[in-house]
RNA sequence: CGGGGUGUAGCGUAGCCCGGUAUCGCGCCACAUUUGGGAUGUGGAGGUCGUAGGUUCGAAUCCUGCCACCCCGACCA
């Protein structure tokens, strides 16, 4: 284990990469853009996907699984759809191997040509909307409600661990609904819960907002999303919740029979988070010594370091441990002790910071002695000599969560408000994005081309028309043409 | 895919310009002393120098192709 992650400051791309790699979350993989997401990485993880699904649970959705090959014929059927997506397919053209005559290994069978290629799904609107055909007829049938947790493929140019890789593990939702205002209402409540549970859980402030129609989604007539703020000023797409009108519907000619006998084609939304939310919760509050994560998501929110002088001693040391483990696991705290003798306790403080564990509890001879224990927490690296006596230790450091998972939130929250900039003239845009990046509040005259030529002169987009827009006369900052609100311009990853 | 950079032990590196089979640190193994913020000493193991060719008596070093990774761009969850 090498010392000292690289600042934040000098080269942020840089120390986000290191420290995915050093925090045992993730590592590249001998195949090109995938990677090999680590056990500590991925039980954060299963601890997302368990409370995402059972929110997704209590509004009303069910998990079901389709497959990972789409037939080529039902990528085509959605045409914005297709164009969307074509050029960052993986396809599918053989199904065998065989030796190589000259022994130098298996080459793919040309006798082995498919009749029709096979796409690996970079989501799954085409191969689910024509199951949906056979299995919506009448309006009792609606709505439809269901999730799948997937892996997905998307050929990019350029990939980085979590936020962009080739193959990546998400949950896709697709519903059927008999109205457009159903199909709508549904849309929203989906951004709302992604909303709330980068919130509440990944303790990270999220802008709710609309795509404008160039940052739409390929064959949705609407997309909603949750944009974030990183610590370099860069914005991040961390959810997407589409209202699909009746487009594939039409293109997978899903209808049902109404109340009233007459038959219409249903309405549709999609939406989804991916493990891109793993580096949206690395990039928001990690530090330069590593780590930090909300208690709500950590592996195990305590770690217990002894600290001890040979077996007689460490033998005290764990009979107070281990009666403070079943208060605090019975309290609903989860709790690793840590009694390697292969490592020093210094070894071990720094090991957990770098994995942001967010309570450490050290616990030595000393302690016994004056019956105290040190606690120290993650987010704001300092310590305190806990007296047994003072309190029931799961009241302590049941406290102490909130208030880290608090504390990290309105952190994040101060961060965004004072990097959330409103500028008022083309200099003043381009002099904020330059000198201090971050979301730009600006007057937009609702037009692509201007949105297009912002985009080409800065490389700043529309992150989202934020829903809480307040309604403002104004002029478009690059174009001059009246505005009737502010929209958010970021760079983005 | 365009521009730039880098590939030498598990990790980080020196050597490359000026060809003669590899340096140092961390980590790893053994033993001893250690254990309240990344311990110390002694001994030891570990390398087809990214890969495939070429030049040469001889290639980590020179030449060509390819691959991977990183950074910047275009694209995207």
């Amino acid at each position: 284990m090498s010392k000292g992650l690289p600042k934040r400051s000098e080269d942020y791309s840089l120390w986000y990469n290191e420290l995915v790699k050093r925090a045992d979350l993730a590592e590249n993989s001998p195949v090109r853009g995938c990677m090999v997401i680590k056990p500590y990485g991925y039980s954060i993880w299963e601890k997302m996907q368990a409370e995402l699904d059972r929110m997704f649970k209590e509004t009303g959705h069910s998990n079901a699984y389709f497959p990972l090959f789409i037939p080529k014929s039902f990528l085509s059927k959605e045409a914005s759809h297709v164009e969307g997506f074509a050029k960052e397919c993986a396809v599918v053209t053989h199904y065998r191997l065989k030796n190589a005559e000259d022994g130098s290994g298996v080459i793919v069978d040309p006798e082995a040509k498919l009749e029709e290629e096979l796409i690996v799904r970079p989501t799954s609107e085409t191969v689910i909307w024509s199951t949906y055909k056979n299995w919506i007829q009448s309006y009792r049938d609606l709505p439809l409600l269901v999730n799948q947790w997937a892996n997905v493929v998307r050929w990019e140019m350029r990939t980085r661990l979590f936020l962009r890789t080739t193959e990546f593990l998400w949950q896709e939702g697709h519903t059927a609904h008999a109205t457009s205002d159903e199909a709508m209402a549904e849309t929203v409540q989906m951004m709302n819960i992604y909303a709330q549970f980068s919130e509440e859980f990944m303790a990270l402030p999220v802008v709710k907002g609309k795509k404008t129609e160039s940052e739409r989604f390929a064959g949705a007539d609407e997309t909603l999303c949750i944009e974030a703020l990183m610590q370099d000023g860069k914005a991040l797409q961390a959810g997407t919740s589409h209202f699909l009108g009746q487009n594939f519907a039409k293109a997978f000619e899903v209808k049902f029979a109404t109340k009233e006998g007459g038959l219409e084609y249903v309405w549709g939304t999609s939406w989804g988070v991916s493990t891109r939310l793993m580096g949206a919760l690395i990039m928001a509050h990690s530090d330069d010594n590593g780590l930090v994560l909300p208690p709500k998501l950590a592996p195990f929110q305590v770690v217990i370091v002894p600290i001890y002088r040979g077996e007689e001693e460490l033998a005290m040391i764990s009979v107070k441990v281990k009666e403070i483990m079943a208060e605090l696991r019975k309290a609903g705290i989860s709790v690793k002790y840590d009694d390697r003798d292969t490592q020093k306790p210094g070894w071990k403080f720094a090991e957990y910071e770098l994995k942001g564990v967010p309570v450490r509890i050290a616990l030595g001879p000393r302690d016994l002695e004056n019956k105290t224990l040190e606690i120290a927490r993650r987010d704001t690296l300092t310590k305190e000599s806990f007296q047994w006596e003072e309190m029931p230790i799961a009241q302590k450091i049941g406290g102490l969560l909130d208030e880290i998972q608090e504390g990290i939130y309105q952190k994040a929250f101060d961060f965004r408000k004072d990097n959330t900039t409103e500028v008022n003239s083309w200099e003043e845009f381009k002099q904020v994005l330059e000198e201090k990046a971050g979301f730009l509040s600006a007057h937009w005259d609702g037009t692509p081309e201007t949105e297009e030529k912002i985009k080409e002169l800065t490389k700043a987009t529309i992150r989202c028309i934020p829903l809480d827009q307040l309604p403002e006369q104004g002029v478009c900052v690059y174009s001059g043409k009246p505005s009737s609100g502010r929209v958010l311009f970021a760079k983005a990853y």
